[in-house]
DNA sequence: AGACAATGCATGCACATGCATGTATATTGC
DNA sequence: GCAATATACATGCATGTGCATGCATTGTCT
C-alpha cells in the first residue's frame, strides 16, 4: 500500500526529471540555432503533417498540449514570422484554418536536424 | 537513419503526452484540495526528506527541476504560507536553510493523499 | 592585509501560459 | 423566423518562469 504509493512516486519523479532533462536540452537548441521554442516546434510539425488545406485550430488544441488561449497565440507568433498563415474558411466563418508556409517547412525541416541530433544524445542518456 | 529519427521523434512525442497528461491532472487535484502547484509539492515533498536542519537552497536547485531564480520564489511562496522556514545559516552567511514546518508537513501528508489517488489513476492509464 | 574573482541568493524585466471573458458565427427549439 | 444556447477564436489579466544582474559574503593569490 505504501510502498506502492512510493513506487508511484518514483516512477513519477523519473517521469519528471527525464521530462526537464530532454526538454530544457531541446529548448536550448532549437531556440539557439531555430528561434524556436519545443511547442512552437510541436505545433509546426503537427501542420506540416497536414495536406495543403492546413488545420483547424480545434484540432491543433488536442494535439498539442496547451490550453486554446496558449495556442492562439502560439499561432500568431508562427504567423508574424512568417511560419504559418492563417485562412478563415468558408463553410464555418468562426474556423481558422492554419497552414504552414514554405518557410515554415524550411525552418521546421533545418529544426528537425537539430532535434534528433538532441534526442539521439538525451532520449536514452 | 530517417527511420530511426521518427522513432525517436515518436517516442519524445509519447514522453510530452505522457507528462502533459499526468501533469495536467495533479496540478488540477493539488491545487483544487491544497492549494499547492505540483512544483510547490515537489519542493515540499523534497524538504520533508531532510532532518530538522532543512536544505541549502543550492542543494535543491540541483533536485526540483527549476531555475534558481524560480526556486527562490517558489521558496518565498511557501514561506507566507508558513509551510517552510528561512534560516541564514552561521557557517556561511550567503547561504540559506530552507527547512518545513510542521503546516507544511501536515499540508505534505494530505496532498501526498491525493497525489497517490492521482498517480494511481493516471500513470499507467 | 588588500585586491579580485567566485559563490549564494534576491530581484527587475520580458514573456509564455491558463483562466475568465468578449465577439462573431452557427445551431437548436419553438 | 426568432430567441436562446453552443461553438470557435481572440484578448485582458494575473501569475510562474528564465535570464541577466545586483548585493552580500567567502575564498584566493600575492
Amino acid at each position: 500500500m505504501t510502498t506502492e504509493n512510493a513506487t508511484l512516486a518514483a516512477e513519477w519523479r523519473d517521469l519528471l526529471a527525464r521530462h526537464a532533462r530532454i526538454n530544457a536540452a531541446l529548448e536550448r537548441e532549437l531556440q539557439g540555432s531555430h528561434r524556436l521554442s519545443v511547442t512552437e516546434f510541436e505545433a509546426l510539425s503537427r501542420l506540416a503533417t497536414e495536406d495543403d488545406m492546413g488545420c483547424r485550430l480545434q484540432q491543433l488544441v488536442d494535439d498539442v498540449h496547451m490550453s486554446q488561449s496558449a495556442l492562439s497565440r502560439l499561432i500568431s507568433r508562427l504567423h508574424d514570422e512568417g511560419l504559418v498563415e492563417r485562412r478563415s474558411c468558408v463553410d464555418d466563418r468562426r474556423g481558422i484554418y492554419a497552414c504552414i508556409t514554405d518557410a515554415g517547412r524550411a525552418r521546421l525541416a533545418e529544426a528537425e536536424v537539430t532535434q534528433a541530433a538532441v534526442l539521439a544524445r538525451t532520449l536514452h542518456a
